[in-house]
DNA sequence: CGCAACTTACCGACCGGTCAGCAAACTACC
DNA sequence: GGTAGTTTGCTGACCGGTCGGTAAGTTGCG
């Protein structure tokens, strides 16, 4: 009686691919230091030494996937926003592409190459982070001069524009901790309020003379 | 010639307390699994058998970690804001407070217990991540029902109340990515700007009379 | 003396990674 | 179209090292 599992041979290329596809959707879901070598090669059919035949090193697998979380970043929402000639349309679309990409990529615990991207900066060797570093740096960069544009049109409240970057970041990468597909809001749905509350707030306009104070503290 | 470490011998109450402050500063800074015993004991003072003698397992140590970050939490966050009666003052009380709680807590490349309740999710054990997540539920609720309650008055526009908790939280927890002590902000001032942020939104009101879309998407 | 605070020595498990070699597939030549 | 030679996908056995954790003994304070 023959296993079930069929050992066939692939091509260099096939396997290569099947190694980083699965190893991407593991490290996601349990986490870089909780997924061995030797786990990857069994959820792959092959040994470990077989998975070495293809990769060279475990760290230099996990930067592989991150940067092609990077790359999906950067063709979604980075490329497609840049075309956008108008500052606030540009804004808007990156606030709707980007959730609505981490959105697509989060099933329940498990999340994406896109979402590795911030969870497992440690295990990175210092050169490979520097690298990744960089590439962020552009995208928040551009988040950055997009609401600096703003600014010079009067689009934009009196708001600190790094805090106001970073928090903008902070809404759309903590979908991936809330969303559920399964949720009563939609992928789509989650990015329209996300852009609702960036762009408008929380709190209601007053129809009637008193504004709301937004400044008090005491 | 004697090594400079003094090998004091503490008490038992005394030694326990370093361990966990020890153990928790180490395990913010280079992550859980990157943390062994053996470096606990080293930064210590001791053996790593000697840590033993005090504390049960590394499990056990992480939950213990994450429950005083819980701790608190509850008590500079949420126990005050209970006691506030007004909600939207209430929220502005609760991002405030949670916001300088992680801006304090957070210097460079380094987190805090009340951090890494958000990042160290893996590494515990199923019975310890439900008693933590029920907590951390507890507070969600709190701002949700906040949110709620505004709504009821008319203080809030029409927006997900539970896509509304999330990204205020996402824009709270994020300020430990971000923000450093050295940097052009001081805590209160990021507290201050994700308040305006978060109440006003980042769209200035048009004086005349052709109104801001929020709603577009094409 | 007695007990609490430790140390020394050690365990088994598992980690990332290597290496010699085997067998199937592809190529070259007749 | 058979066969020899080469390449390539992959295995089994194994390495040094480190991990979390333990048992038994030693030290020193009250």
């Amino acid at each position: 009686m023959k296993n079930g599992k069929k050992q066939t041979r692939l091509s260099g290329v096939e396997r290569t691919d099947q190694i980083y596809s699965v190893a991407a959707q593991m490290i996601c879901e349990r986490g870089f230091d909780a997924t061995s070598m030797s786990d990857i090669a069994d959820a792959v059919g092959i040994t470990k030494a077989g998975v070495y035949h293809f990769i060279p090193s475990k760290k230099e697998l996990l930067f592989a996937i991150m940067s092609y979380g990077m790359d999906t970043l950067e063709a979604v929402v980075i490329k497609p926003a840049r075309e956008i000639a108008d500052a606030e349309e540009r804004l808007r679309a990156i606030i709707t592409s980007h959730s609505m990409l981490i959105a697509r990529s989060s099933n329940d615990e498990g999340h994406s190459p896109v979402t590795i991207l911030v969870e497992e900066e440690l295990g990175l060797s210092p050169a490979h982070r520097r690298k990744l570093r960089q590439r962020k740096r552009v995208y928040v960069d551009l988040i950055r001069s997009t609401l600096e544009e703003m600014k010079a049109e009067g689009k934009l409240k009196d708001v600190d524009v790094t805090a106001a970057a970073f928090s903008l970041l902070g809404m759309i990468l903590w979908v991936a901790r809330w969303f559920r597909p399964d949720g009563k809001l939609s992928r789509e749905q989650v990015a329209e309020e996300i852009c609702k509350i960036a762009f408008g707030g929380l709190l209601q306009i007053q129809a009637n003379g008193k504004r709301k104070n937004t400044e008090q503290t005491e």
